[in-house]
DNA sequence: AACTATTTATAAGA
DNA sequence: TTCTTATAAATAGTT
């Protein structure tokens, strides 16, 4: 979209790099939100920038709750993760989640 | 988009709420791929639909290396989660998830 | 599964 | 850098 076509390849230019990462990272939550809502899905979305330091959660009811979901998918297959899976759901509900999130 | 503006509330219709579940996550996950390569960035996806047995992913690496990131971060914050963190990296790295995974 | 009228997202530019 | 605009892309309703 836009006045040209972009090539689907790295962006060389940072700061061209990171407009289009501000942008683009808007518009993926957006429709995330979007999907979750018309659908009744829920999603999980994490994005880290190029430096690594930033990072985004997109979902439909918590994150806890997505990766219980994930967890239960995981433990049918057979894989033996019961006691893991508590733990983890904990984690990924703690407080120390939210407050790194960037909204 | 389309030939209606269409009100974003859950749609009632199940065959509709499906077609578009469909057209929308084929959508999002482009735009996701797009994202991680135009910005050099990290990004997992999980989606699961209303009945809650599908859900996808979509990664700029492996979902491990998003995972570890994201531990990184969390321990970063002063959560002590280090033993945690590389049992979790090899679960989701786990043979077992790529089965799992509509693609 | 394809089509197409429209809406939405966004690449450049101001 | 926040706002605008021309254009590309996504998609709602239809066939």
């Amino acid at each position: 979209m836009g006045k040209k076509k972009l090539e689907i390849k790295r962006i060389e230019n940072k700061s061209n790099r990171q407009i289009t990462f501000s942008k683009r990272r808007k518009g993926l939550m957006k429709k995330a939100r979007e999907l979750s809502i018309l659908c009744d899905a829920k999603l999980a979305l994490l994005i880290f920038s190029s430096t690594g330091k930033l990072y985004e959660l997109c979902n439909g009811d918590s994150l806890a709750e997505v990766v219980q979901r994930y967890w239960d998918n995981l433990g049918a297959s057979g894989t033996d993760t019961k006691g893991l899976r508590f733990e983890i759901a904990d984690i990924w509900s703690d407080e120390a989640f939210s407050q790194l999130v960037q909204r």
